[in-house]
RNA sequence: GGAGCGGUAGUUCAGCCAGGUCAGAACGCCGGCCUGUCAAGCCGGAGGUCGCGGGUUCAAAUCCCGUCCGCUCCGCCA
């Protein structure tokens, strides 16, 4: 047996002009306080909560129904909505005026024992909210998440649709992309031993629907890569994804501002300024040690190389000499004994030897290592850094990669344990971005973006050049020169967009490939699709992806993409919710004829 | 693959770093009282293989080893 039961508004949403009326209204128990005689209901639904009062004196069927209330009961409520007795408002609440009387009250339907309450005091471990995740997502704070990120969807296919963007879906069984990223596969029963991949990202397609002419494609579409997980990445996520015929970076970029300040506008209230700043590649690592600066406190690495290479201190003069770096951050503080212990611990993890320091304490520098400095280097190390009394610098020493990351990581941590502020939204675009970087372990070239990246014209002779010589050292001399019309969109520090100028001649693409080891039969295996198609008068095009994820989790000052995710994966990339993945039925292996290895 | 933090009533945690009334608190739950609360209040009650396995010891939530799970980070990945 069930009852049936129609409501006229949401809780949320009664308002001044209720006032009187006689209302139908339906949710979830939310709190009851039951003061004998007379028994107030929080209702809640969707929009918000609004008080039930349910008197013995008004209805005494409504007042024993109340009486049997317990959390997460749904319910629907008949009464009259009136103004709360003078005295009795809640300010906290958006209908904190009203109550609504209540004159019947069914049970539509009962609720066990909560796991946890569904409030926003209760801090509830991961597992858990992601167990229960349809709980977890009546609090509050997950509803509002998950609002915000509908109201978004709304707002970026209104501008796009506006701005003339046909949407196109993509396939997601479909062949490896060579991004560098794991793939999923799906085997095919139709084809047995043969597997679909699942998209790392719509890149090939969104290209091909370019020399197919719909000129302005967008897509608001899920990627899936098989790597381990980090607060700031899902084995599914979802990109807002665009690509523009017969347009260049600029194009690009100008379009991508005007949409992401109107999301900041039409979301936050938040007014941005534009055009975003810009900052090249390289100025972003040597002043904050990463490609994805936050700019929004101070901090910088400072330089410190030159100044070391003949020092008596070995640890500095090796790399200083040797093609690596010395670079340091002045710490605002003192930092005692054990803050420099633990500080030290966490730089080797990160695979440094040790940290070094000097402090400014008592007019003179003190350190364990300032004794082999001589005046020189004491005077330039003060000058450049501006260190001053109650301060203290943290070094790095080694190869390049290794001193920015260090750095970059020990500036972020400091930031945060100092308190540093930071506040707002620091907006750039990382650009000139490097072609490709030389892997050692790999023994070959990689692409920092993808390789359908458009070299810069003015640098594809280098690339020619790298092409033609056969010793190392200068090709790789030659190919870290050749820029990419490469553009990263980063917001306090997080990476929340990356496109480029694709390459649309062929003949480019091949020398490409070439260049990154990718050999021809491999590259007629792998996306022959594609070179083909670009034979066909492929337009120039150029294009980009947002993470969206990511950018609604910092707009919302979230930690976690998880929390603006409905069903997200816990860090092993399971579903606490379904148990997924799990093991497969014999039956349903067999008819794709797999086995699986011990 | 690696590093760190965590795992104790339904929930959030204390207890662990000096092994021996250490099995506790709050909230929730159950029962009762209560006519204006809004994280209601008051009285009473139930509730725990201390993640799991092994070891040390007269004795382990506590020490050691292994393992699983969650989170953060490195590797990996835009």
């Amino acid at each position: 047996m069930y009852e049936e039961f129609k409501r006229d508004k949401y809780c949320g949403e009664v308002s001044e002009q209720d006032e009187g009326k006689r209302l139908r209204l339906t949710g979830w128990v939310h709190r009851v306080r039951n003061h004998g005689g007379v028994v107030f209901v929080d209702l809640r639904d969707r929009e918000g909560v609004l008080q039930v009062v349910a008197e013995e004196k008004t209805s005494r069927e409504a007042y024993e129904v109340a009486d049997r209330l317990k959390p997460e009961f749904v319910i629907g409520v008949e009464g009259v909505v009136r103004r709360r007795p003078p005295g009795t408002e809640n300010p906290k609440l958006k209908t904190g005026n009203w109550e609504l009387v209540a004159e019947k009250i069914v049970v539509l339907n009962e609720s066990a024992p909560l796991p946890f309450p569904v409030d926003e005091e209760t801090p509830v471990s991961e597992e858990l909210k992601l167990r229960y995740r349809y709980l977890d997502l009546r609090r509050e704070r997950m509803r509002e998440n998950l609002l915000f990120r509908s109201r978004a969807y709304r707002l970026i296919r209104d501008f796009l649709y506006e701005k003339g963007f046909v949407e196109v879906e993509t396939p997601f069984l479909t062949k490896s992309t060579p991004e560098g990223a794991r793939d999923f596969l799906v085997p095919s029963r139709l084809h047995p031993g043969k597997f679909y991949a699942l998209p790392q990202s719509p890149q090939l397609f969104k290209q091909i629907l370019m020399v197919a002419g719909f000129d302005r494609y967008f897509q608001i579409v899920k990627c899936l890569r098989d790597e381990d997980l980090r607060a700031d990445r899902q084995p599914e996520f979802t990109q807002v994804d665009l690509e523009l015929s017969f347009a260049d970076e600029e194009e690009v970029m100008s379009l991508s501002e005007e949409l992401v300040a109107l999301l900041f506008k039409e979301l936050l209230g938040v007014e941005l300024k534009r055009p975003f700043e810009r900052v090249s590649y390289r100025e972003a690592l040597e002043r904050y040690g990463t490609d994805k600066p936050d700019r929004r406190f101070g901090m910088e690495l400072v330089e410190l190389t030159d100044l070391f290479k003949e020092s008596a201190f070995k640890v500095f003069r090796e790399p200083a000499a040797s093609g690596g770096k010395v670079k340091a951050i002045k710490v605002p503080k003192l930092l005692s004994r054990k803050e420099l212990d633990e500080l030290t611990r966490f730089v080797r993890g990160l695979g440094a030897g040790g940290l070094a320091w000097v402090k400014y304490e008592k007019g003179a520098l003190s350190s364990p290592i300032v004794k082999f400095f001589s005046e020189q280097e004491k005077e330039g190390l003060i000058r450049r850094t501006g260190l001053k009394e109650g301060e203290t610098l943290l070094f790095s020493a080694g190869d390049k990669e290794l001193t920015y990351k260090v750095l970059s990581a020990l500036r972020l941590r400091l930031a945060e344990e100092l308190g540093l502020k930071r506040e707002g939204f620091d907006v750039l675009w990382v650009v000139d971005f490097p072609f490709a970087e030389w892997d050692e372990e790999e023994g070959r070239f990689t692409p920092l973006h993808h390789p359908f990246t458009m070299p810069r014209k003015e640098d594809l002779p280098l690339l020619e050049e790298a092409l033609k010589t056969d010793r190392l050292e200068e090709k790789i001399a030659l190919v870290e020169r050749v820029r990419s019309r490469a553009y990263d969109l980063v917001i306090n520090g997080e990476e929340v967009g990356g496109g480029s100028v694709r390459i649309h001649k062929p003949e480019i693409q091949q020398k490409v490939f070439k260049l990154l080891g990718i050999g021809e039969v491999e590259a007629q295996e792998k996306f022959g699709f594609l070179l083909e198609a670009l034979r066909y008068g492929a337009p120039p095009h150029a294009g980009i992806a947002f993470g969206l994820d990511r950018l609604l989790a910092l707009m919302l000052g979230l930690d976690s993409i998880r929390d603006v995710i409905a069903f997200p994966k816990t860090q092993k990339g399971v579903c606490p919710l379904t148990g997924a993945p799990d093991f497969a039925d014999p039956k349903q292996l067999k008819e794709l004829k797999i086995k699986v290895l011990e």
